[in-house]
DNA sequence: CAGGTATATACTTATATAGGAATATTACTG
DNA sequence: CAGTAATATTCCTATATAAGTATATACCTG
């Protein structure tokens, strides 16, 4: 990884939404469906982010009929792996990251669009 | 430190220019002279991003006579020396990191805008 | 293949930011 | 205090990005 490569990590990481997403992430891969259930947010919100992260290598996305499963991305990226570990640490200080990780947990992981599960 | 701050921090990181200045004063406090001098880069580009950085709390500066001393904050901020950990890694594997600090190294210390010897 | 569901993309507007040119500010020196 | 050096700020322009609305695409089901 170089500067210019290093930068665009930084990038995805600059906001909040994606930060959000990244940390949901971090647990497990998640359709787009569920995350944009969890965040609160439109699906143009949470897809155009999804996108984002996937156009700079840090998510990779994969098709299940009608669903898109995104998850972090399996190339080793050291500074990502680094963050990430950083934003579970936070987890416990931020209401926010704390929330989402919660309703992660009460999801209903049952429906065909979970890839853990199905 | 919540979800919103660490999106500043990451703003701050997500610009080339300012990771070089963060990599320099790792090594140590520098001037806005030298910082420009190793960066190749106008005073303007140099003092805006040390704005930048100051005013997201990265940064500290204090002025030495005619000289505006900059140095990494001296508050704890674990995302941030987290980060520049990893910038010192990188600095084998990128070359424009690399030639700033080599550069830093070959630097006439003895000016009196020179922190350390001054 | 028609209709529905999940997701992505195009288009638009508003905002943040980068960088240049010119100018202002601050402090030192004689 | 006039001049100079170092740094900061203002004003401007260009670009990136965020978010909304509308529309398109992909896949499934009957």
């Amino acid at each position: 990884m170089n500067s210019d490569e290093l930068c665009q990590v930084y990038r995805c990481l600059c906001d909040k939404t994606r930060l959000r997403i990244l940390n949901l992430l971090s647990d497990g891969a998640l359709c787009v469906c569920h995350l944009q259930e969890i965040l609160g947010e439109t699906q143009v919100k949470v897809s155009k982010h999804l996108a984002y992260l996937k156009s700079h290598g840090l998510v990779e996305s994969e098709r299940r009929a009608n669903w898109m499963i995104y998850r972090i991305t399996k190339k080793t990226n050291p500074i990502l792996e680094n963050n990430l570990k950083c934003l579970q640490d936070l987890t416990s200080e931020d209401p926010t990251f704390r929330t989402d990780l919660k309703h992660l947990q009460e999801m209903d992981t049952s429906a065909a669009c979970c890839p853990s599960t199905n």
